[in-house]
DNA sequence: GTTATGACTAAAA
DNA sequence: TTTTTAGCCATAA
């Protein structure tokens, strides 16, 4: 398969879907499982476009401090955090506590990308 | 076509 | 230790 082919947008919002709920991940792992490993404000910026797209849990996407950084682009003033909540994620002060915990790396977890 | 910006990260001071 | 600088590359203007 040709993955040069999608849009880079595409791939990360595959990777993000596949998240699993509870579990979060930061946007270098994803730019490193995509292939670009300094990319990783690419992955931000698609995380911008992804609010078009329901089906991208970019809640579940922090920095590599664990820090809710694009909080603010969320309706709600702590909707992120919310969420995170609500899956068990246990978040404190826009930064999610015991991230080693709950970190989930696409690079460890998807040995093969025929997901996409 | 060139310049500026960004939901980042790693390295240097 | 914390703060600043530089690099990264796809969109937007």
């Amino acid at each position: 398969m040709k993955p040069e082919t999608l849009h880079f947008f595409d791939r990360v919002y595959e990777v993000v879907k596949q998240i699993p709920s509870g579990k979060v991940t930061n946007y270098g792992a994803i730019a490193r499982y995509l292939g670009a490993a300094k990319s990783a404000r690419i992955v931000g910026y698609a995380m911008n476009a992804s609010h078009n797209m329901d089906d991208v849990p970019a809640h579940r996407v922090v920095n590599r401090n664990g820090l809710l950084t694009g909080k603010f682009h969320f309706d709600g003033t702590n909707l992120m955090q919310q969420l995170l909540e609500n899956e068990g994620v246990e978040v404190k002060n826009n930064q999610v506590e015991n991230l080693k915990d709950y970190y989930w790396d696409p690079n460890e977890e998807l040995n093969l990308h025929d997901t996409i």
